[in-house]
DNA sequence: GTAAACCTTTTTTTT
DNA sequence: AAAGGTTTAC
């Protein structure tokens, strides 16, 4: 098929462009001639000029530049449905990548909707990951792995990586097997396989042997026939590097290739692209470089930037109008993200009416800030909007945690995604792991996992020997456990209760070829005597573990087998809840991307939180620069109203610290800000001090516009909580040395309140009244009344 | 072998 | 503040 060019037809401005998907799709022969004005399939009719252009040309390498907000979703998914539609290719012959799974599940969905059940589900729709694991479930035999390999997920590879650093010697504590992983992680990302790495890459884990520990994870990986995410990625690539036949046939297969989210790929997935697109070159990526917000996840912006050299030729489409967001809002994201250098630039722009500006709020504190978010989501349910379109925005997942309190105690519905997810609960892992030792018994973590769960009177000496054994014989540990019973290495009640497991274990893979997986489920949790275990714990928490593993039983009744099921399981681990009632959504910027909501709060924006304190200590400009991008993606997300906040204190650590509003927040262009204090001293006093003073701690350690009238008016709103511990607190008059501690902006709660003297008379809601003994920074010694002398930090005292 | 007490570390962000 | 790891007591 050679390139078509359609003459673009100039589009009408609307107002609230959705893609107009006809629910009964015409017959697919009306569709395989060139689209002319008069007849033009439905999937066309609601697109932009540039998102014509983008689904119409379906030959050569296509790059679409598309800001935020600009129909690219609507775009993408009519372009599917027209190479379905005009038959260029069958579903199978279709590769799109998307960056999440939902995003996977929304364009089948939609486009299912479009071509109707005609087709049966894109087989080759899905993340990096999900594609990976398919195709390497087929080829496993080219790296040395079973096509049954387990897929380890990051727990897993860390105990792993900690059993490999301590047999080799070395210094837990000093080189932590985290940081190891943090650094396999990295060279996987590049397509770096062991023999790649030099002595200066081997040089960044425990004094160069992290080549070594490199090379010996990924033989072990082998031994337990399990692989990491990285390697879904990497020994595809090893595959199609190094087996022609392998390559040629899904250069073959694949008529069209599309990225979605094209600025977070990294360099493996690029170097898979270039692969598979070489041949026929029909590849299509869409990104916006203003979005990269992954590079920790060795994302590479320089791919979107670089895409018109790999790719000769390549047609450049650009999605400016925005269909989402207020022009204030545009504004506001527009101005933040200009102060950022490198881009590719684009001028987004609406036909919106201006709507209200960006609202931005001081607040006193982290509790009050969640409270203050509290109201607004009560007064625009008054409003009549629903919770269903109102989302928090955190920075980091602990932020959630003060939400979900406040919101617990007005009763508010919400819900969090991301953070603790189901299939990271204890009791879920227990029971996969169980399900992974009968699936494949070379699996000796999840072997270990359950070993001694319940207790079985198997402790660390047992399991060692097993080892030992597993270890001399070369075999899994569950051949091992069932040869060691022909020796006498245990004895008495450890012997006789590992005999039963081996047994057990026997049964169930026996098991495992007569009876549905549910089924089978339902009985190994049973006569393990798990769930008896936990019937037996007749605390609150036991009860809903006991619920939780029902609920794991009745979702592995959705899948075909329980390979399919532990599939899903390691790899599309976002669990969708039930929508059943409105909730407002909490999540961070990062879970965010690719979403809108027409209400959103961002929330923390301060200093030391956001941007990250680690962006602004290591990382340079370029961690900040990606902040930044955070900020657009996150400000971006709001349609009609976008509410800002940030808390002159927080407590970090469990400790009280100050802070100062974020740089970001200083960004904001004036003119489409409102902003508000629930403090005294003035509007936007953070503000002016942010652009007119170069350093920005000389307010704060001065204390200006935080006299006793602020202090009052926080007492006034902070009616609860700790003793009513930060209501008197004042700041620390010792400018000099504050500012020489300005790497660490939330840090200053540390110098002392300033405000009280030895021998002072004070108040502690734990120890009574006391006179003060020892000021030390924040630390006082006090003897109390009644409780003696006892050390308390300054904040948990008022004066008495 | 287990449980409880004590100390230390943690906070980015995710497939 | 909470979770994880380590040491200590049973």
């Amino acid at each position: 098929m050679t390139s078509e060019r359609y003459r673009p037809i100039p589009a009408k401005p609307r107002a609230h462009q959705r893609l107009p998907f006809a629910p009964a799709f015409p017959t697919c022969s009306r569709m395989s001639l060139p689209v002319t004005n008069s007849a033009e399939p439905s999937y066309i009719t609601g697109l932009n000029a540039p998102q014509r252009d983008a689904v119409l040309t379906t030959e050569g390498p296509v790059l679409v530049l598309a800001g935020a907000g600009t129909g690219k979703t609507a775009a993408l998914t009519a372009r599917l449905g027209h190479l379905l539609a005009t038959k260029r290719a069958w579903p199978g012959e279709i590769l799109s990548v998307t960056f999440t799974n939902k995003a996977a599940r929304e364009m089948r969905e939609r486009v299912g909707r479009l071509v109707g059940d005609v087709v049966e589900g894109m087989p080759w729709l899905g993340t990096f990951h999900a594609i990976g694991a398919k195709m390497l479930r087929r080829h496993a035999e080219l790296v040395g792995l079973h096509s049954n390999f387990t897929i380890l997920d990051t727990d897993d590879q860390l105990r792993l990586l900690k059993q490999l650093v301590i047999a080799a010697d070395i210094d837990e504590k000093r080189f932590p097997a985290r940081s190891l992983a943090g650094l396999i992680d990295e060279w996987k990302n590049k397509g770096l396989v062991p023999a790649d790495i030099d002595a200066g890459e081997s040089e960044r884990y425990a004094n160069g042997r992290g080549g070594e520990l490199y090379q010996q994870y990924q033989t072990r990986l082998a031994a337990l026939n399990a692989c990491d995410f990285g390697d879904l990625l990497l020994h595809m690539l090893t595959i199609l590097k190094q087996n022609r036949e392998v390559l040629a046939d899904y250069q073959r297969r694949f008529k069209y290739i599309m990225v979605d989210e094209y600025q977070d790929t990294n360099s493996v997935q690029y170097l898979w692209l270039r692969l598979l697109a070489q041949e026929r070159k029909n590849i299509c990526c869409v990104g916006d470089d203003d979005q990269s917000i992954y590079s920790w996840r060795g994302a590479q912006v320089e791919n979107i930037l670089k895409f018109e050299k790999d790719f000769p030729g390549a047609k450049v489409i650009r999605l400016e109008q925005n269909y989402r967001s207020t022009p204030h809002i545009l504004a506001a994201a527009s101005g933040v993200i200009a102060n950022n250098s490198g881009r590719l630039g684009k001028t987004l722009w609406t036909d919106e009416p201006d709507g209200d500006k960006v609202k931005v709020f001081g607040v006193w504190d982290g509790p009050e800030e969640a409270r203050r978010v509290g109201e607004e989501i009560e007064a625009a349910q008054r409003g009549g909007q629903s919770l269903d379109r109102i989302a928090i925005l955190v920075r980091a997942q602990h932020q959630t945690r003060e939400f979900e309190d406040r919101f617990i105690a007005i009763g508010m519905n919400y819900r969090i995604i991301g953070g603790f997810r189901f299939y990271e609960r204890a009791e879920i892992r227990d029971a996969l792991a169980y399900l992974r030792v009968v699936n494949q018994p070379a699996d000796d973590l999840a072997f270990e996992r359950i070993v001694n769960v319940p207790k079985r009177g198997l402790g660390d000496k047992a399991v060692q020997k097993l080892h030992m054994l597993a270890r001399a014989e070369r075999i899994p540990l569950s051949t091992a456990a069932a040869r060691i019973l022909d020796t006498d290495e245990l004895t008495g009640a450890a012997r006789k209760s590992l005999g039963n497991f081996v047994i057990d274990m026997a049964r169930w893979r026996k098991m495992a070829g007569e009876l549905p997986h549910a089924e089978l489920a339902r009985q190994i949790l049973d006569e393990s005597g798990y769930t008896g275990a936990l019937q037996v714990e007749k605390s609150v928490e036991a009860a809903g573990r006991l619920e939780n593993l029902t609920e794991l039983v009745r979702a592995m009744e959705e899948y075909d087998s329980l390979g399919a099921f532990l599939e899903h399981v390691s790899l599309v681990m976002d669990n969708e809840a039930q929508a059943d009632e409105a909730k407002v959504t909490i999540m961070t910027i990062h879970a965010a991307k690719g979403l809108e909501y027409e209400t959103v709060f961002l929330v923390g924006w301060e200093e030391g939180l956001f941007p990250s304190q680690r962006a602004i200590d290591e990382g340079g400009n370029a961690s900040l620069e990606e902040e930044r991008r955070l900020a657009y993606v996150a400000i971006t997300r709001a349609r009609r109203k976008a509410v800002i906040l940030h808390a002159a204190n927080r407590r970090i650590y469990g400790q009280w610290t100050s802070s100062i509003p974020s740089r970001f927040v200083a960004e904001l262009p004036a003119a489409h800000i409102e902003s508000e204090n629930s403090m005294s001293g003035g509007e936007s006093l953070w503000r002016a001090n942010w652009s007119e003073r170069a350093d920005p701690f000389a307010d704060v350690a001065r204390g200006t516009g935080r006299g006793p009238g602020w202090q009052r008016a926080a007492g006034v709103q902070n009616t609860v909580r700790d003793g009513g511990s930060f209501t008197t607190r004042t700041f620390s008059r010792e400018p000099s040395r504050v500012i020489e501690a300005k790497a660490s902006a939330v840090s200053l709660g540390n110098k002392g309140r300033g405000d009280l003297e030895v021998g002072q008379r004070v108040f502690h809601q734990k120890f009574g009244y006391g006179a003060i003994a020892l000021i030390e920074g924040n630390k006082l010694e006090i003897d109390f009344e009644e409780a003696g002398r006892k050390r308390v930090i300054d904040t948990f005292v008022t004066m008495g």
